[in-house]
DNA sequence: CTGAAAGCGCTTACAG
DNA sequence: CTGAAAGCGCTTACAG
C-alpha cells in the first residue's frame, strides 16, 4: 500500500517482503537475484507502475543518461521556421537515441558561451549533439573551448583537417564533384553559384570546390558566384541579382534545397525556364524537392545513418573510447531541374 | 581546490567558508544571505564555472522542471520525414519552454499506453505535451487512462466538446469556413474535399464542415471526398483517384499544405491548370507553401502562440491550477492557387 | 543572516 | 542469493 503520490521501490519492497537493494537488483537486470524472487518484484513492478526514479539514479550513478541536441542557426534568428534538413536530422536523432536508450533534450539558441554551462556542468545531459548554420570562423573558437573544458560533444558540419573535436558531415566535396559533373555531362559548361562559399561556410565551399573540380575537367566553370544564406528568400535574391548582373550562365548550383526553391520562384517570375534555359541543382534532398516544378535534382545526404553515427560517436565519447570524425557519402539524385 | 570533476557546492562553501546551505541560498535566489556573502558566493561559482546539479535539485524538490513533448504520426511510422506544420509547432514549444525555464524532453513514437510510464513515473518530466495525427478513436481511450491515472498533460488537436483533458488547437471549423467563403466569392460552387474527414480525424473533419457551411450560404457544396493521410504522395493520390473518378468539380480543398502540394503534382501531370480550370486551399501554412508555383492559398495557424499557450497551459496544470482548452485563430492566406 | 541536520530515492561495495 | 549501510548533491525547516 504506497501512499500518496508515486511508488517507490520501498514501497515494492515491503510488498514484495525483501529488502530495497533487492528491488534495485531487479530493476537493474542484476543476475543476483533468484528467479523466484524476480518474479514476485516484477509482478509488483507492474501492477504498481512502479518506475526507478531517474533523478535519483542519475544522482546516485553520475550518469544522465540524457544527451542534449542543440540547434542553432545563425542567419534567421527570427521566430520562425528552421531549415527543414536540420529537422530531418532531428528526426533521426531522437530515434538513434531512443536506440541506445538515451534521453534527447532539444534546445534552439544562439552561439553561446555557455552550451557547456547549462548542460554538462549542471549534469543535465552526459555529451552534446552540435547543430547548426552560422559562422564557422566564431564557432570554431567556442569549439576549442569546448575541447579544453572536456565537453563531450559531437557535431554535424564539414568534416576537415585541424578541426576541435569530433565531426560528422556529409563528403561535400564530392557532392559538389558528382553535381559537377553531372551538369558537364547535361553539356551545361557556365555554372553559377548561389550561396556563400567562404571560409565561414566550409559545407558550402567544398560544394563548390567539388563542383569546380569536376566541371575543370570536362571544360566548363563556375563563372559567378552570389551569396545567399539557406532560405528560400535569400535563394531568390541571389537568382535575380545572378539575372540582373547580365552573366551569361546555362546552370545554376544551389547550395542548398531552400536556396534552390527561391531561385526556382524567381526564375519562374523572370520567365527562365529550367531545365530548358538554365539547368537547376540543389543539396540536402528535403522532402519537398520530389514535389517542385520541375522537380529538384539535388544531392541526398544519409541523414539516417548521420543521425547514428552522431549519436553512436558521442556515446563513444562519453565512454571515453576514442573517436574520429567521419563522412556520410553524398549521393546525387536526377530528377527534372537537370 | 575541488578535486577532479565538477566542483559542487561543498566545494564551493569550503572556499568561500561559509555552509554548504549558504551556498545553495545564494544559488536558489534566498533573500537569506548578506550582500557581501553573496558576493563572494557569486564569484567563486563564476570562477570555478559551478552549476547546481539538477538531479540532485530534482531529487529534493521533487520537480524536474522539464516538459516531454511527445510527436506521435500514425499514418507513417516509416523513419522519414516528419510534418512541417508539426516541427514547427517544435520550434514554437522549445522556445516557450526556454522562456519558462524549463528543459524539453522530445521523443518520437508510436501511439504508446506508456507515455505516462515512462514520461511521468520515472520524474523525468513534470507533464506531457502531445503532438500528433492518428486515429482519434484510438487515441481517445489513451488519453482518458492518462486522465485516470492524474497524468499532466496538455494535446495539440481539435478543441472538442466531452474531450478528455486539455487540448489546444485551431479554429478548424472556422477555418474551413474561411475557405469555403473564399472560393465561393471567387465564384467556385463545386469543391472536392482532399483528406480523410472523418471521426477518427476530428481536425480534417471540422474543416470540411466549416468550408460545407459556407458554402451552402453561397449555393455551393462539397461534392466528393477523396481520403488522404497529411502527406504529398498521399494527396497526389487522391487527386488522381478525383480526377479519374470524373466528378465535375471547379475546386479543391485540401486538409493540409502537404496533401495540396502532392495534389499540385498530379494536376500539373493531368494538365489541369491551377487556378485557371481548378482553385487549389491547403491548410497549415508550412514555410514552402509561399514558394509553390503557384502560390498555395493557404490557412494559417499561429503556432507560436499555440507553442506559448501549450506550454503555459501546461505549467498551470502542473501548478494545480484549473485549465480549460482553448482554440488558436485560423486566419485565410490569399496567394496564387485559388 | 547563518549553520547543522534530515532526507529526497536510488546503487553498489561489503559482509554473510 | 540477500540485506544493512553509505553516499550521490542538493533544499529547507529548525534553531540560533
Amino acid at each position: 500500500m504506497p501512499k500518496k503520490g508515486r511508488a517507490t521501490s520501498v514501497d515494492i519492497a515491503h510488498l514484495a517482503g525483501v529488502s530495497q537493494a533487492t528491488v534495485s537488483r531487479v530493476l537493474r537486470g542484476s543476475p543476483l537475484v533468484s528467479a523466484e524472487t524476480r518474479r514476485r518484484i516484477e509482478e509488483l513492478v507492474r501492477q504498481y507502475n512502479y518506475k526507478v526514479d531517474k533523478h535519483a539514479s542519475s544522482l546516485r550513478t553520475q550518469r544522465a543518461s540524457t544527451l542534449a541536441l542543440l540547434l542553432f542557426e545563425d542567419p534567421s534568428p527570427d521566430e520562425s521556421h528552421i531549415n527543414p534538413f536540420f529537422l530531418s536530422m532531428l528526426g533521426s536523432i531522437t530515434r538513434a537515441c531512443a536506440r541506445h536508450g538515451q534521453d534527447l533534450l532539444v534546445s534552439f539558441q544562439q552561439f553561446s558561451d555557455d552550451w557547456h554551462a547549462d548542460y554538462e556542468d549542471s549534469k543535465k545531459a552526459d555529451g552534446l549533439i552540435l547543430l547548426g548554420y552560422g559562422d564557422y570562423l566564431a564557432y570554431e573558437e567556442k569549439l576549442r573551448k569546448l575541447v579544453e573544458q572536456g565537453t563531450h560533444f559531437v557535431r554535424w558540419g564539414a568534416v576537415l583537417p585541424d578541426q576541435p573535436g569530433v565531426s560528422i558531415g556529409c563528403d561535400n566535396f564530392d557532392g559538389g564533384r558528382k553535381v559537377g559533373a553531372h551538369l558537364a555531362e547535361r553539356g551545361r559548361r557556365r555554372v553559377a553559384f548561389l550561396g556563400e562559399a567562404s571560409s565561414g561556410c566550409p559545407e558550402f565551399l567544398e560544394r563548390r570546390r567539388g563542383c569546380e573540380e569536376a566541371l575543370r575537367e570536362a571544360g566548363g566553370a563556375v563563372v559567378a558566384q552570389f551569396d545567399a544564406v539557406s532560405s528560400e528568400d535569400a535563394g531568390a535574391s541571389a537568382a535575380r541579382a545572378l539575372l540582373e548582373s547580365g552573366t551569361a550562365f546555362d546552370a545554376v548550383f544551389a547550395a542548398s534545397d531552400l536556396i534552390a526553391i527561391g531561385a526556382l520562384g524567381a526564375f519562374a517570375e523572370a520567365d527562365v525556364r529550367v531545365p530548358e534555359d538554365v539547368a537547376l541543382v540543389g543539396f540536402d534532398d528535403i522532402p519537398i524537392a520530389r514535389f517542385t516544378r520541375p522537380a529538384l535534382t539535388t544531392v541526398f545526404q544519409d541523414t539516417q545513418r548521420a543521425g547514428e553515427l552522431l549519436v553512436d560517436s558521442l556515446m563513444r565519447l562519453i565512454r571515453g573510447e576514442s573517436v574520429h570524425s567521419e563522412m556520410v557519402p553524398a549521393q546525387l539524385v536526377v530528377r527534372q531541374s537537370a
